[in-house]
DNA sequence: ATGACAATCAGAGATTGA
């Protein structure tokens, strides 16, 4: 089973892109982040011809999760628990059937700019709510899965110019703390475990030529439990549909597990 | 120190992003 984890940056405007991309690339699932469409305006028919099952998460403008999964999707769960006054659509979780079952978690990681603030405040608290999930997920002793855009850099090495971003939401020391008090809970990162050292990023700003200088940062994750990782058969970046027409400033992030 | 670029909603320019 082909899993990839994509931050699409607006379906409307993404849609040739991203039919290409699932044509070449061909996953049996597609976590997709940032559609900035509600549920009512995601052109759902168009992947559902590809052999897609397709369930979203969208508000209006902003965030906004998506599945496209070959396989069935059962038990979906929209919307991160632990605050229910949250109504940001950052969360979108299933169990995907295959072989084997896998539940499968979909995520928008608040960015968190500016630092310190409210948004900051936001983002940390945010991260706090997916620890607890992701404590549950290991208590269930499954495969499972938490992907998509942390909007973290775990470590400099994961950035080209990693100086400009130690005052950044991205990679500030507090953030970087979230992010691997939830690793160390037993979590592998399916890319870093398999690819060492620097020069692999998800993510290339849109100014000052960022893709063309390779000035580029890692924030798109997919983090396996136990049971999960020990699936693993294969990870990469599909780094070069960055310099297609159109692109979104993301590009996806993939693992192939044996389910 | 600022803007550079793109998407959205709206129907200009503010807001958001990373």
């Amino acid at each position: 089973m082909k899993i990839a984890t994509f931050n699409i940056n607006g379906i409307k405007a993404r849609v040739q892109a991203l039919s290409d991309w699932l044509d070449d690339a061909a996953p049996d699932v597609a976590l997709l982040q940032e559609i900035k469409s509600i549920d009512e305006n995601f052109p759902r028919e168009l992947f559902e011809e590809k052999g897609y099952n397709v369930e979203t998460h969208g508000q209006k403008s902003f965030n906004g999760v998506a599945i496209l999964s070959k396989y069935p999707l059962e038990d979906v769960v929209r919307g991160l628990p632990g605050d229910e006054s949250d109504e940001q659509a950052r969360w979108i979780e299933a169990t995907v059937v295959g072989s084997r079952a896998v539940r499968i978690c979909g995520l928008y990681l608040p960015n968190g700019n500016p630092a310190p603030g409210p948004k900051y405040d936001y983002k940390l608290a945010w991260m706090e709510r997916l620890e607890a999930r992701a404590r549950a997920l290991l208590e269930a002793e499954e495969p499972a899965l938490m992907a998509g855009d942390y909007n973290v850099i775990p470590q400099d090495e994961d950035a080209a110019r990693p100086e400009v971003w130690h005052t950044d939401a991205l990679a500030m020391p507090q953030t970087r703390a979230a992010y691997r008090r939830i690793l160390n809970l037993g979590f592998t990162e399916a890319f870093r475990t398999r690819v060492p050292g620097p020069g692999h990023y998800s993510f290339w700003d849109y100014q000052a030529g960022a893709w063309d200088r390779n000035d580029g940062i890692r924030i798109d994750h997919l983090l396996l439990t136990p049971q999960c990782a020990d699936l693993l058969r294969d990870t990469g970046i599909d780094a070069e549909i960055r310099g297609r027409e159109k692109p979104s400033d993301h590009v996806p992030v993939w693992i192939e597990i044996e389910a």
